[in-house]
DNA sequence: TAACACATAAACAGCA
DNA sequence: CTGCTGTTTATGTGTT
């Protein structure tokens, strides 16, 4: 369950109604603004961690050359002096007796040698003084890396302070606690992660035979950090610390020799924060080659492969902001996109999409599996490019696959927003929130090879589309038919064809003046859409005969695959269950008829059976020159012959099959259905 | 290369 | 006049 954290409403939500009730609040102002927009902050805390790292190796490095046995006695002291005081910085215990946030000692804790370890390893005369020397100079990497991270974290402890007592006056209200958890998730994530780093380094150690640890003693004591903490104040802690590391940088980022996205990635941690701390980071589970701070620094130096920023564009989620240069993006960037509910929300809704897609693609890929072991093929399916999930995808991966690929890098110059380009619909179509839909560019390709499939797939993507703005890969064509036919009366009039795109698909919800323009030259000029005169005005109905007129180009190639789906003597109802067994599968939260007022999975069962039919007809005209106009409509989906005079023109002879069925008087319903809808969609 | 399907842009008309 | 709706034409791209 998810709480709507907008300023108006804190409803509990299901994770399938998050989407749908965000999307309604994506009107909402912004209202407050902080200067810094949440993936640069979560750039900075990335790179921030990997700078300390590196600087405190460059440290320990100048200071290696230096240091000799007689290291040892001062360390072991050095520690023992840190027992004593319970690793705590003393300074910390003087300045924060009362208002401290409580902090784990063993999140502080250094994964390094005890004193008792260490007397044990110069006790056992096991080591060469070479063993001793770089034994100790791990050692002191680590009492480095720990000083910084208490020095940091002393840091954090009195900007959390001065926070907690700014936010006592300005008297904020509790739920930006809420707000702000993903950062407060990451900024544990990466303490964690240094963690993790120093407990790497100790079981190196110990592979190497320098270090034993006593079975009683807790080798790995991970323990996460307290949630005392407000995320609001990590966030300006991480604002300080990240001018405060500014110089360090310069310094040190020719020493990094630890790179934390491994640490990140190869730890057990979850996958989500994962691809909260990097972005970049395949979603595929591969590793990005770029260090969080190379990505940092090639922003800077790059300012316009800014993964939010492309062709004059701005790349937030449903934002398409003109920014003509750079620097004006940024402006937009911090003032529209601050660090507020809106744009929180919406980053946990890119969470969420990833999430689900990477989900998809697991399962997907794990089918595709088991798809080509049992049709004997070999495996071309190469590790370092994400596959497409769909077969649709898969057709056009041949041809775009080579300017499609680098967009699962968020570097990519190239960027979404198809209709704003007019150069072509190739790469551009891909978001940075779409990084595995590699594939569905080009909308021919899928109808023209894979109709059945489609619909099947915009049910099966139908939350991958509400949310990511990836162009779906269907003709417009289709989805105007898929609007009608999921409509109760099989009607829609063209606001309603509308408002069924930008409701179903996040694509729609920019560049309107495009795509409306292109639905309406669709209905004009296709003749299976029908216009059916009302008496409040007019609707838009689907002329089925129509139709599967224009089918029979479309379904060209592979008949053995059709005559497969022929065999299938009732693949109807298994194709249903496999869709709905597919979606549960895929734990893709879908409309239901309860949930949307709207039979949806029904209506694009029984499309699919339909296009499937339709695939299927032709194809025997094809091979046996069977009728080809009869419907196979007329005997799998049955429906009300209207025998209202409609436009003569349009009008075929009593094989038309304009559905116009309830022309009931008060034409508000339809109206009302998209308000329902709406409201359903919210709850 | 031609035919076709499709997307996109745009002009234009009718109407509220 | 403006905006919406609907029609039509032109153009470019990709496929067969």
């Amino acid at each position: 369950m998810f709480q709507c954290v907008f300023s108006s409403v804190l409803q509990p939500l299901s994770t399938s109604c998050l989407f749908k009730h965000l999307f309604y609040h994506s009107a909402t102002p912004a209202s407050q603004k902080q200067p810094e927009p949440i993936y640069s902050k979560r750039t900075e805390i990335q790179r921030q961690t990997v700078q300390a790292h590196s600087v405190k190796l460059f440290i320990f490095s100048a200071l290696q050359v230096a240091r000799q046995l007689l290291l040892q006695q001062q360390q072991q002291q050095q520690q023992q002096q840190q027992q004593v005081s319970g690793l705590k910085s003393p300074k910390r215990n003087d300045k924060q007796p009362a208002l401290q946030v409580p902090v784990s000692v063993a999140m502080m804790t250094p994964q390094v040698i005890t004193p008792q370890q260490m007397q044990q390893i110069l006790q056992q005369q096991v080591l060469s003084p070479q063993q001793l020397q770089v034994l100790l100079q791990q050692q002191q990497a680590l009492m480095l890396q720990q000083q910084q991270l208490q020095e940091f974290y002393k840091k954090q402890q009195e900007q959390l302070q001065l926070q907690l007592l700014q936010q006592q006056h300005a008297g904020k209200q509790p739920k930006e606690q809420q707000q702000v958890a993903t950062q407060q998730l990451a900024f544990q994530q990466q303490l964690l992660q240094m963690q993790q780093l120093q407990q790497q380094h100790l079981l190196s150690l110990q592979r190497q035979g320098l270090l034993t640890i006593q079975p009683g003693q807790p080798a790995l004591p991970l323990q996460p950090l307290p949630q005392g903490m407000i995320p609001t104040e990590l966030q300006q802690l991480w604002k300080e610390v990240t001018s405060a590391h500014t110089a360090e940088e310069t310094t040190g980022n020719n020493h990094s020799s630890l790179d934390l996205t491994t640490t990140c990635v190869s730890s057990s941690a979850p996958s989500k924060t994962s691809l909260i701390m990097n972005p970049h980071a395949s979603t595929n589970g591969q590793l990005s080659v770029h260090t969080p701070k190379r990505e940092s620094m090639s922003h800077e130096e790059h300012p316009h492969s800014h993964p939010l920023y492309g062709h004059g564009v701005c790349k937030w989620p449903g934002c398409e902001a003109v920014c003509e240069d750079f620097p004006s993006f940024l402006k937009h960037l911090n003032s529209e996109h601050a660090l507020d509910d809106r744009s929180t929300a919406q980053c946990r809704v890119q969470m969420q999409v990833v999430q689900q897609l990477e989900l998809q693609l697991a399962k997907d890929k794990e089918r595709l599996q088991a798809m080509m072991t049992h049709l004997h093929v070999k495996s071309t399916e190469p590790k370092a490019a994400p596959q497409p999930l769909n077969l649709v995808s898969s057709v056009t991966l041949s041809k775009s696959a080579s300017e499609a690929s680098p967009q699962s890098l968020p570097h990519t110059p190239t960027t979404p927003t198809a209709p704003l380009t007019p150069v072509t619909q190739g790469p551009s179509v891909i978001t940075t929130t779409s990084m595995h839909t590699v594939g569905p560019i080009r909308r021919r390709y899928s109808d023209k090879y894979n109709v059945p499939i489609s619909s099947a797939d915009i049910a099966q993507n139908q939350e991958f589309y509400k949310n990511a703005e990836v162009r779906p890969p269907f003709t417009y064509a289709s989805l105007i038919r898929q609007a009608i036919l999921e409509s109760p009366e099989k009607q829609l009039t063209l606001n309603e064809i509308y408002n069924w795109f930008t409701r179903m698909f996040a694509y729609f919800r920019r560049n309107a003046a495009t795509w409306k323009n292109a639905v309406r030259h669709n209905l004009s000029l296709h003749k299976c859409f029908v216009r059916v005169e009302n008496v409040k005005g007019a609707v838009w109905t689907v002329d089925e005969v129509e139709f599967q007129k224009r089918r029979p180009q479309k379904i060209s190639g592979n008949p053995s695959l059709i005559k497969n789906m022929q065999s299938s003597h009732a693949y109807c109802t298994p194709l249903n269950a496999a869709l709905q067994a597919s979606m549960a599968e895929n734990s893709i939260p879908l409309y239901t008829t309860a949930s949307m007022g709207n039979p949806t999975l029904g209506n694009l069962a029984s499309a699919i059976r339909e296009e499937l039919n339709g695939a299927m007809e032709h194809t025997n005209s094809n091979e046996s020159d069977s009728s080809p106009g009869r419907s196979p409509m007329q005997a799998v989906h049955p429906v009300h012959v209207k025998e209202e005079p409609l436009d003569p023109e349009e009008a075929e002879g009593p094989l038309s099959l304009v559905t116009t069925a309830n022309h009931s008087p008060d034409f508000d319903h339809d109206r009302d259905y998209e308000d329902e809808a709406v409201n359903e969609d919210i709850e």
